[in-house]
DNA sequence: TCTGGGGTCCTAGGACCC
DNA sequence: TCTGGGGTCCTAGGACCC
């Protein structure tokens, strides 16, 4: 019996879930900015057909949006989110072994299924029921194996013939299509793979399907000689139904206006600890290893450039905002110049355990006391419609919020922002 | 004027050990 | 002239992903 994956992958998800509580401008151009109105994150299949690239800065295409009455959307993770939700829900009523991969695309385990329909059928029906449920359009790649599942996808995606739906089980027809995708399309491969693997030759799938493994596991990584093995169907990555632990929790942001001032700058570095922190809670996780980092605008070329990064080792791993304010406080004290017109900062937790298994400190005399109850209420406040609360490190609500100018409703997650029928 | 954020994994190289 | 060998651990940085 072999293993058969699915990878199912929303259609512009982002900008499939702005239409969907929009019936007027179902056929209309749309795109969806990064936070502050940054850069295009998310396209419709208009917006792509006018040439907009993914990641191209909003200003730049100003002069587009307005001519082709381009429609503009703030990210709006919340809707997002609850819309992802949706999609997985569905998948994981219609297959056992289900991978949530990231927020708009899931690994299936299709394996046996063959036995009951042909692959294809499955395939479409997920596709129609997911449609059906939830009104979101995917598409759906089966193959051997991870990478050949997203190539499948891929070509799911980009080919109208398939109707959304790739069975990539037969060797011939993996080689077929091999052939003709671009190296660049494979999972793993990015920009600087590609151009090295084109010095050496190789420049569609195919071509590094049939490279020796061994050869360029020496000239790049272990990870490439996965890939290959992948190419010819050999599984190499499982499916992984448990979320893994996370590692590390990360909270940075560039900023609307630069920051010169330490004191701001010291609001800004509490607030991403705050955040940083609710997350860690969250995840019902400590950390024993802090980080904060400050540096200017990489797109500033020819202006003064500067950044620098410090970190702390915590004796006791902790999840106390406080603890880790007060820590943070004093590394911005190390690597803050004064006279520098910093674009962007952020702090990082890393050496994350169980809160349950906190490691005590032989010398330390102060009990954990109300850290817990204190960060618990602080917690359910804030997750609560009552209000909020924050430190008063963080300043006052905020110099420094995100430009969100075309924000969506939260049409799933608030009474008051349903969608009204007259 | 205006250019995202949050992750993972791998490797090389230095520090240190016996 | 010529300066061991083998191992572990840690960190920084690079590559990738969505």
């Amino acid at each position: 019996m072999s293993t058969v994956f699915a990878l199912v992958d929303c259609n512009n998800f982002y900008a499939s879930c702005e239409k969907l509580f929009r019936p007027d401008i179902k056929h209309r151009a749309v795109v969806v900015l990064s936070n502050n109105d940054g850069c295009v994150v998310a396209r419709s299949k208009e917006a792509k057909a006018l040439g907009i690239k993914m990641g191209v800065p909003a200003f730049q295409i100003k002069d587009m949006i307005h001519k082709h009455s381009i429609v503009v959307f703030s990210s709006n993770y919340t809707l997002y989110a609850d819309m992802s939700n949706r999609v997985m829900q569905t998948l994981e009523a219609l297959a056992p072994r289900v991978e949530v991969y990231s927020i708009d695309e899931a690994f299936v385990d299709l394996t046996s299924v063959d036995r009951v329909m042909p692959l294809a059928d499955f395939g479409y029906q997920v596709k129609d029921t997911v449609a059906q449920y939830t009104g979101m359009a995917v598409c759906v790649g089966m193959a051997p194996s991870k990478t050949l599942a997203k190539l499948a996808n891929y070509a799911a995606k980009k080919y109208p013939a398939t109707r959304g739906v790739l069975d990539l089980t037969d060797k011939t027809r993996q080689r077929k299509l091999m052939a003709i995708t671009p190296v660049n399309e494979v999972w793993g491969v990015g920009g600087k793979l590609t151009t090295r693997l084109a010095a050496l030759g190789i420049t569609s799938a195919l071509d590094l399907a049939d490279a020796n493994p061994k050869q360029l596991r020496k000239h790049f990584s272990v990870v490439m000689e996965k890939t290959i093995s992948e190419l010819n169907g050999e599984s190499c990555l499982e499916l992984e139904m448990e979320a893994p632990t996370k590692q590390q929790i990360l909270c940075s942001r560039s900023f609307g206006e630069v920051v010169t001032d330490k004191h701001i700058m010291q609001q800004l570095v509490s607030g991403y600890i705050a955040r940083a922190a609710e997350k860690l809670r969250f995840e019902r996780q400590c950390c024993g290893h802090v980080q904060v980092f400050i540096r200017t605008s990489f797109f500033r070329q020819g202006t003064f450039q500067y950044s620098n990064a410090a970190s702390t080792r915590f004796p006791v791993k902790t999840d106390d905002t406080r603890v880790l304010t007060r820590a943070a406080l004093s590394l911005l004290d190390v690597i803050w110049k004064d006279g520098v017109r910093y674009a962007k900062a952020g702090v990082m937790l890393t050496e994350l355990g169980d809160q349950g298994v906190v490691q005590q400190d032989l010398f330390d005399t102060h009990k954990p006391d109300g850290s817990k109850k204190l960060m618990a209420l602080l917690d359910r406040i804030n997750t609560s419609t009552y209000g909020k609360a924050w430190f008063a490190s963080q300043g006052q609500q905020s110099p420094w919020t995100m430009k969100r100018e075309h924000l969506s409703p939260a049409y799933t997650t608030q009474w008051m922002a349903l969608p009204v029928v007259r």
